[in-house]
DNA sequence: GTGAAAGCGCTAACAA
DNA sequence: TTGTTAGCGCTTTCAC
């Protein structure tokens, strides 16, 4: 065990009290912004802080409060695989904070239901929760709901799929416009001179983030790639059965397709749909999430990439923000921005 | 302001001491598996902290501590774009850090010199500097140092490149192998059905990354694309001058250069040797890296692909892994894998 | 409006 | 070998 290094440390509290000639109490009712001090005192106080270069250690204030965090997830209830692994880095996440004051908590709604939503934010309960963190459609219904969380001092970050109109404090998630185009870029590279169609899978038409892949995927595919042909969305709502369904109808009713993106979640019965069909060329196929599925995926070469996101970061990313908006504590954007992963079977983690 | 969450708090110290029927001291005595307590006490401490789940809150404890934590970073002299924006990434976090309790400093050691960094190490006061993160080569030398260091009691990890071998506690940085098969992967997906040959540039055959690098690039290269030839590789030494004067010298007596693995860096002289080259097709490109300089070729088309590794990312692992190590506190390996990060012009961050 | 004092969970002198 | 006590930086009663 090495000895304790004790050494020049930072101002605290007590400095300021000094150097403004008040109480601890007082400088405390300065910092946490609490009525009942002189305009002259508070600027006294202020001064101080800035003549000292003054910044609050939390792990102290949060100490001396006893404050637990309770941050909320609000879900939907789909049990793609994309979802399974988000919940898993919640609770995997909220056992290792336990130690740290902070609980999180996770809610799921029906998919592609604003209304439910709605109802399942307004039954938040203010007094008890400190943010949450939505990963849900944009509609005015939502948008009316969390403005109200707002109004009662809640923080609320979107998650996964934005909810720019509202009046969200954040948005952890990735730029599903530059997603798509990414998509595209590789799509086009991967095919080179080969000509033919491309199917296109999404999830559905109310979901802000599958909206946006498409726009990213279509520019680029009409600058770049003009000579490959882009099909009709289809639209497979998330839902593996559903997908199944589809896909098949779609090649049997063109027999160049040679480039596929699946862009959504539902990986499951794209590939439960490829046992069927033996086309003369193996498509590229582009596809969302690195999940098990498509892990083993790229490993026998039925997906050519895969572009994802990272779940433990997304809900670290999530929890920093709402504690740091909790706190007013500056957020390091560098460090919360999700970067559009692009995985292929040399560079999945082990 | 939200009113303060109080709640269930976990057990502390007070409830150990009175369920073992010792005295807070005692506790801490065990707890810090400091001397002088009979057996049969600490066993009785320890049951009852497997009792009551009890976990020690390490910020009220650094708190009382007046803990300073003290970690140094040792980077090769060189002044190349990656190492630039390493440095700065420490700056920045020394600067974010220091109100919590923790200083960062940076020292710089002659590029491939082992001897050198064997010294800087051995000067290490390792009563002043709980961990060092060190960028290097992997050497007899470097390993004693780091032996030496490790029995004095300070936290070593290997950063950017792995030293194996010797007892460093950790590695922070990317699987270079991987980051080679993928690089091979992208450059012959890219090229399609084109044929001719490969140019590969290197640093220096001391470093283990760029040797791993190309190990991993012309496993996949023999496998998938047998078709294409790979040249020796260009030893840069990481140097943008030599790089310059060497590259138009292999393009000049290769017309068929067709594709071009820059695996390490010095970038800047490859994208100045290109002005004077006029080849018949442009060739693909991969680097490493993504910099100021990187980006631009990525947009104007110079580059095709870049693979990176987050500097941020790099620094942040380090240091909570430092803390970790010196607190005895457990490592999600997940958060700390640094990853092998594909970047065309469409996915860059902004 | 402002201040004094106790206490959050833990550590470290100093006693015993 | 063990216990008592002061105090880390901050918050929060409760007096004044």
């Amino acid at each position: 065990m090495k000895p304790a290094t004790r050494a020049l440390s930072n101002p605290t509290i007590n400095d300021i009290a000094r150097v403004a000639r008040v109480s601890l109490a007082t400088v405390d009712r300065v910092l946490n912004a609490r009525p009942g001090v002189r305009e002259a005192t508070v600027e006294k106080v202020n001064k101080a802080i800035a003549e000292l270069g003054y910044v609050r250690d939390t792990a102290a204030a949060n100490l001396a409060r006893g404050r637990i965090y309770h941050f909320m997830f609000i879900l939907p209830s789909n049990s793609n695989e994309f979802l399974v692994m988000l919940e898993a880095q919640i609770e995997q996440l909220n056992r290792r904070m336990r130690h740290e004051r902070t609980r999180l908590s996770c809610t799921r709604v029906t998919a592609f239901d604003p209304m439910a939503l709605a109802e399942t934010i307004d039954a938040v309960d203010a007094s008890k929760v400190d943010g949450v963190a939505i990963f849900g459609p944009e509609t005015p219904s939502v948008r009316d709901s969390i403005a109200h969380l707002k109004a009662n001092g809640v923080t609320v970050v979107s998650l996964v799929a934005d909810i720019p109109s509202s009046e969200r404090d954040f948005y952890v998630g990735l730029d599903n416009v530059a997603a798509g185009r990414t998509a595209a870029q590789l799509l086009g590279r991967f095919l080179g001179e080969t000509r033919g169609r491309i199917a296109v899978l999404t999830g559905s038409m109310l979901a802000r983030d599958h909206l946006e892949r498409r726009l990213g995927f279509d520019e680029v595919m009409a600058r770049e790639f003009p000579d490959l042909e882009i099909l009709a969305s289809l639209e497979g709502r998330d839902d593996p059965a559903l997908i199944e369904k589809l896909v098949p109808e779609v090649l049997a009713s063109h027999d160049d397709v040679i480039g596929i993106y699946s862009s959504a979640a539902g990986n499951e019965g794209l590939l439960r749909a490829f046992r069927t069909w033996q086309p003369a060329r193996r498509p590229v196929v582009i596809a969302h999430e690195l999940t098990p599925l498509s892990r083993s995926a790229l490993a026998t070469g039925a997906f050519d990439a895969v572009i994802s996101q990272d779940c433990g970061h997304l809900v670290r990313s999530a929890v920093r923000i709402m504690r740091a908006y909790s706190d007013s504590m500056p957020i390091n954007l560098a460090q919360e921005r999700i970067r559009i992963d692009i995985y292929l079977k040399e560079n999945m983690p082990q």
